[in-house]
DNA sequence: CCATTATGATCCACTGTGTATCGTAAGTGC
DNA sequence: GCACTTACGATACACAGTGGATCATAATGG
């Protein structure tokens, strides 16, 4: 395949990335044909499949950067106690990097790109899980914490300056992490 | 256009919908093509298009007719203050309609199906709504709640068995329903 | 029973995908 | 700086799926 060192070749990507992420806060993922996103990169459409095997792969990277991203700024805070600021650090840091969350996450194709997120997020934290699992408990509320913030970041993004960072760090603690802390401490009984 | 009351017209809805539910369990929404949903229906692949515009106008029709029947079960208990009965009713209401659910909002094409019964279920309510939306955040629960109860069931019918019925309308009930209720009844500051 | 109308079969133009080829241009290593 | 390597753009292609059209046939409702 293509070497990676080649000054070509992570100009080429790095405009492919910056393609998708455009054309996908605009429009449906299914809507945004490869023509057009090699239009968008200024690349030959032939040259899209000698990096990425199709639309999805190259969706998968993007937003497997994003997560790493996200995921180096804000796990240190989830592993402490506090979660009102766990919950503010995650509102901040989307805020900070407004442009590009807003596209991904509340786009034309945020439906997608949250369920890859959704997707890429298990699978990297099952695989460095500093505890294991439980019970089916475990893996239900940790679907439910990032499935919940996704779709609560989606909500905000779309309807900017509806409510302030601070008070959706309050409703993120308050609906998501709070509920989800005590259900751990105290589960249903028969689990 | 079709006559509805032909009893032609009504087989050959009935089983383009049926073709519709089973294919949506088995893959993906863009992996099913309109002649795989005639072949499976046992009609024309001309004959779908006198029908459906195209295949998403046959979901959107049949998560419609899935949201009325839940709708017209799930409202009443909403209304009432009883927030775990309205888990419970809602949790079981799903197990008794299990095969169409299960195909559906976790099924190989839920992801797709589940955002159509959101979309769906903000129209439905916005129209029907008791009282107007007071602010950002009576939009912003509503949003939380519909998707919320969504994505957990779409995780509980993944994972059949791993939790009862009725841990499963507690954990509904305390990780959604009473958390809301709580942010209603004493918004952030700044709301 | 008969006029109506949905249906199945088939054909077609159109769009998007992914592969192959080939001459050109740019980058790399010495 | 120069030669070698490799990515690139352009183009052509087979293939799959879409949605519209036609027409003879069969089911339906009055």
């Amino acid at each position: 395949m293509t070497t990676v060192s080649d000054a070509r070749v992570v100009r080429t990507r790095e405009a492919l990335r910056r393609a998708m992420t455009e054309l996908a806060a605009e429009s449906p993922l299914d809507a945004i044909t490869v023509r057009a996103i090699a239009a968008r990169a200024g690349i030959g459409y032939a040259t899209f499949f000698r990096h990425y095997a199709d639309k999805d792969a190259l969706l998968s990277e993007v937003a497997d950067l994003l997560i790493r991203e996200f995921m180096t700024e804000v796990r240190p805070l989830l592993m402490q106690r506090d979660r009102r600021g766990a919950a503010r650090t995650i509102v901040y840091f989307v805020l900070g990097h407004l442009p590009i969350y807003k596209a991904l996450i509340a786009g034309g194709s945020g439906e997608t790109v949250r369920a890859e997120m959704l997707r890429q997020t298990l699978v990297t934290m099952a695989a460095t899980r500093q505890r294991q699992p439980e019970g089916p408990l475990d893996d239900f509320i940790f679907f439910h914490i990032v499935s919940a913030i996704l779709n609560q970041l989606a909500w905000w993004l779309r309807h900017e300056g509806a409510i302030d960072a601070d008070a959706m760090a309050e409703i993120i603690e308050r609906t998501v992490l709070t509920p989800v802390s005590d259900l751990r401490q105290n589960p249903p009984k028969g689990l």
